[in-house]
Order: structure tokens, then sequence, then C-alpha cells
DNA sequence: TTGCTCCTCACGTCACGTGAGGTGGC
DNA sequence: TTGCTCCTCACGTCACGTGAGGTGGC
């Protein structure tokens, strides 16, 4: 089941001049055995990877370079998971690699809070507006 | 009381080549008579409102095009608000005058409800993570 | 007079957009 | 074979960054 680039792009909702630029600049992993000319063919995680990127990366207002650091962090969940899921693991290490899960998925809430609470600044400075016309309305009556 | 451009920058948190780019494409006013190589000055309300934009422009993340259309509607607002304040105008169109004002607000508030909701989306995810990152901590033990 | 901030070009950069011309699988 | 999507240059654009060289007020 592997996607061309156009699909992927339609679905996480950007174009295929920015997946490719970010592959160009070493955001997203080039596939090595790709000759020259030929199509790039991407997976389910790929897309769902690169949704999260771009989410991210909206919602935060960040940079392609502080994009990188948050995307290498989710490399390293993955590695880590797959790490953790082995049954070989001592319980010592699963939990060291539990505590850094921890600790990424916190600064990522960190980062979204402090968005939150900058829109809801503004939003009740807003909603304060909006109560003061409101009464002016209401004081010249009618409908 | 008149600021030098440098100092506004500095109390909006921006550069004094954004402001000045944002002169040369129009979106700030430009002072009819100040001569070549003279100084730009600025007043209280000019920060006010260049902050307000750039808060809108960095939390909502829209290009300055759109933004330049945001401040329309705000310098639209404040000329509302002048005929508003004019003991002349008749409750009628002081009504009107308020039902733009409402709009308007309801407008931006809905542009600001809708990154809050996508914000706090990804911050259920995260959470929902999280939670499982300290299920698994629980059972391994430890502190 | 010495700093400091300001000024106007003007080229550089980041994150892509947009054709130009050509190739490969249903 | 005809479309369709893909490919690789490569130049354009948006929103500024960054000097270069010079001027003006405490």
């Amino acid at each position: 089941m592997s996607l061309r680039i156009g699909e992927v792009a339609a679905r996480v909702g950007t174009t295929t001049r920015t997946i490719r630029y970010y592959e160009e600049i070493g955001l997203l992993p080039v596939e090595e055995d790709r000759a020259a000319g030929q199509h790039r063919l991407y997976d389910e995680r790929d897309v769902d990877r690169l949704r999260d990127a771009l989410r991210l990366k909206g919602l935060l207002g960040v940079s392609l370079d502080e994009l990188g650091e948050l995307l290498e962090l989710e490399e390293a969940r993955e590695a880590r998971r797959t790490e953790f899921r082995d049954e070989r693991t001592p319980a010592i290490r699963r939990r060291e690699i539990a505590r850094q899960g921890l600790f990424n998925v916190e600064r990522q809430l960190e980062l979204l809070r402090a968005r939150r609470d900058e829109i809801e600044h503004l939003e009740a400075e807003l909603e304060g507006r909006r109560a003061r016309i409101r009464e002016a309305l209401g004081e010249l009556g009618g409908g």
C-alpha cells in the first residue's frame, strides 16, 4: 500500500512542492534506492508524521529549523517505542524510555498551552469589546 | 510625545525593517509631509494598532494581505467610534455603527476560536499520550 | 566633536509558488 | 495511444534580514 506524492499532499492538506522541499532541506528522509526521475513512494506512517509536523508548524508558528527539532524528537520517540516493546528490554531501561517520552510530551504541551493562553487573552479583550458594544446597543433600544 | 521607529519596534516586539516594510507595501500609512531622509514619527495609538496587528498575524498565521483586511476593519472601527461619539449623530445611525462593530468583533472571535479549537484538539491528543506513558511508568513501579 | 539612532538603497534568505519540458504506469 | 501524475530544473514571490554608506538631533 504505497502512496504517491500527490495523494500524500492531498491527505495532509499541503502541496507536492512543499513535500519535495522538505525532503530537499533534509526535513524529511530521502529514499536511498530511488533512481533519478522515479516516483517517490510513501506509506501511512509517513502521512501521519507529516500531518503531525504540519499541524505543529501551523499552530505554533515555528520555523522549519525548529520544526526539524520537534521531528527529531518524534523520530527518537518511535525508536524508543520499538525498544520499549521489545520483550528483552529490561524494566530499568523501560522506565528511562518512558521518562524521556513524558518529558517530550510535556514540552510540547507547554508550547501549546502558551499559545492557547495568548489566544485566550486576546479573546477576552475582544469579548470585553463585544460586551461594551452590546451595552450600547441595549441603551439605544430596538432589535 | 512622538516616538521614533526604534522605540516603536522595541515596544511592540518587532524590528524597524518590518515597520518600514509594512509602510512600503501600504499596510501602514505614510506621513505625507515627511521629507526624504527625515525620521518617521509615531504616537501611542500607532503603537497600539501595530501591536494588535502583529498579535493577530502571529496568532492566526495570516498573510499580510489578509492582515491588511483586518487592519482596514480596525481603521473603519476607529472612524465609526469617532462618529458614534459625536453628539450630533442620530440614534438610528448609532445603532447601525454598533451593529457593524458587533459584526467585526464576532468575526475576529470566530477566527480565534477556530484556532483555539485546533490547539485544544492537539492538546487532548498529547494528554492522552501522556496518560498512557504515566500508566506504563506506574506499572513499571519506582519513583 | 563623539555616539547614537535614523535614513535609503540593494542584495540575501526562507519557504515555498509556478511554469517549462520531459518521462512512466493504468 | 491518450490522460494523468509524476519528475527535475529554475526563475518568481512573500516577508522580511542584513550590511553599505550617509545624515541628523541630544
